[in-house]
RNA sequence: GGCGGCGUGGCCGAGUGGUUCAGGCAAGGGACUGCAAAUCCCUCCACCCCGGUUCGAUCCCGGGCGCCGCCUCCA
């Protein structure tokens, strides 16, 4: 069984899956302002490795990922472009999913939007107000954190510090009473996007959304609820604040996954002009490049992000390939179950992807040393279906390119070396590795 | 300012009180090859600094230095 680091346990702690054989998965999915960066790209491939895997061990995934569709930074943005949110929302979403795709993402099974789920925020958010967990202030509804008794389950540390040491008065909205508390509606300023209320037309503040939908979706007491660390406190709390105090019971784990870092730990930053674009990766190395380096480090610590980690992997990426059409014929073998075994003691280790990943490069040295076939076929399937990392079959070689590779093969046979060598540099030049093996020469496209 | 985390060999990145170890990439040597490529074998390079606990510490404790995160929108 799955063991994860729970946030709000700060332990590992085994799943506690609600219906046996089932996981009900909620992960805080983008809010679509702008292009996504290669932070966001890490995010995704942690949570689509953490369901495949799930998957793998023979579980049944239910994987629900909002898209916040309606919130200040996409407003802001139409402001700046003198457009209208919901055409900011409408591409940056696209692209999101044009990303996700070309990472080797899965889609989630539900992906709802905030702007959909509205009327069901109200009708929460009235029922808080009705409960005494939320009131109203100058301009919108605010949640009192304090009305939960045990508010600051997933903050970082004793809430009274948190308080005493801000750096920054916490909160900027007029109508808090408390710096803890946060808006539930956010009454609408001229020019805004806005729904009707009880309290006038406005918008739903950024937290309702995933309680609303996730329970909506999944039900009382999903089994695990996943995002970036940096929603941990104050997000996903203020979340499961709401859940609490209308009575519902919500995710019964916390996972989150860890930020990206450029070189030498340094934080990403445009200031720092140390940042790159999710698409800008994309173009440049191969997709599969950036799965392999997430997995060598694992979700929860800081993973650095630079040209020189990507190439690394990208050749390492290549060499898996290699394996992947040298023993192509072995993906019909029975897989060995020891292979399989060791992969699961590690991933079920808090998502050891690292250790998993380094278990297969070794199992691969002896498949290919000893020629087993078995061994070779649980390789490919831990790195395919386990990981969501595909390998190379066979390279497509246009018909002109294997009829020179044919011609260089008779020039060998005749050993006419210096044909022989013309041959391969052309070849080479076209942008093929030439290789020998026992039955002739073979091409494959240099990256 | 408060709280928390991290500091491993050329780079990335696991891990552990003691003995053979991660793993990937890179580098050097060798095997194979007509020569290469691919592959295989071998090697080099570690545990930030200073104290302490211990028979023994990279791993435990204290201090220092450095970096990072959260506390405010954030994957």
């Amino acid at each position: 069984m799955l063991r994860l680091y729970d946030t709000a346990l700060r332990r590992v702690e085994a799943l506690d899956l609600r219906r046996p054989g089932e996981l009900a998965l909620y992960v805080c999915g983008p809010t679509v302002y702008a292009e996504p960066h290669v932070g966001h790209g890490r995010f995704a491939l942690v949570w689509d490795v953490l369901r495949r895997y799930a998957r793998w061990s023979g579980l049944a995934v239910r994987h629900v990922s909002n898209v916040t569709d309606v919130d200040d930074k996409i407003i802001a943005r139409a402001d700046e472009e003198g457009g209208d949110a919901a055409g900011v929302a409408a591409r940056s979403e696209a692209e999101w999913w044009q990303c996700m795709d070309r990472l080797g993402v899965e889609r989630p099974d539900e992906t709802p939007h905030a702007t959909a789920y509205v009327e069901r925020m109200v009708e929460l958010i009235a029922g808080l107000v009705a409960g005494g967990h939320a009131y109203v202030g100058g301009d919108g509804v605010y949640f009192a954190a304090t009305s939960v008794p045990d508010y600051g389950l997933l903050a970082p540390g004793p809430l009274d510090q948190l308080q005493a040491g801000a750096r920054v008065q916490v909160g900027e909205e007029a109508g808090k009473r408390s710096p803890l508390d946060f808006a539930l509606w956010k009454l609408a300023k001229p020019g805004e996007p806005t729904w009707s209320s009880p309290w006038g037309p406005g918008r739903p503040g950024w937290h309702t959304e995933c309680v609303v939908m996730s329970l909506d979706l999944l039900g009382e007491g999903f089994d695990l609820h996943g995002g970036g660390i940096d929603l941990a406190f104050p997000h996903h709390e203020n979340e499961r604040a709401q859940a609490e105090a209308a009575g519902r019971a919500f995710a019964r784990r916390w996972a989150h996954s860890g930020h990206v870092v450029a070189e030498g730990g340094e934080k990403m930053s445009k200031s720092l002009g140390n940042t790159m674009s999710l698409p800008q990766l994309l173009d440049a190395y191969d997709p599969r490049a950036y799965r392999l380096l997430a997995l060598q480090s694992h979700y929860r610590r800081p993973m650095t992000v630079s040209p020189a980690t990507l190439e690394a992997a990208g050749r390492a990426v290549e060499g898996l390939d290699g394996f992947g059409r040298e023993l192509a014929a072995a993906r019909g073998a029975e897989p060995d179950a020891g292979v399989r075994e060791r992969f699961a003691e590690r991933m079920d280790d808090d998502l050891d992807t690292p250790g998993a990943v380094a278990g297969l490069f070794e199992a691969m040295k002896h498949a290919r040393v000893a020629g087993d076939e078995a061994v070779a076929a649980a390789v490919i399937d831990a790195w395919e279906k386990g990981l969501g990392l595909p390998l190379a079959r066979e390279a497509q070689v246009p018909a002109a390119a294997l009829a020179k590779a044919e011609a260089r093969d008779a020039s060998r046979a005749s050993k006419d070396w210096a044909r022989a060598d013309a041959l391969r540099a052309e070849l080479v030049a076209e942008g093929y590795v030439v290789e020998d093996t026992p039955l002739g020469t073979r091409l494959r496209p240099a990256r």
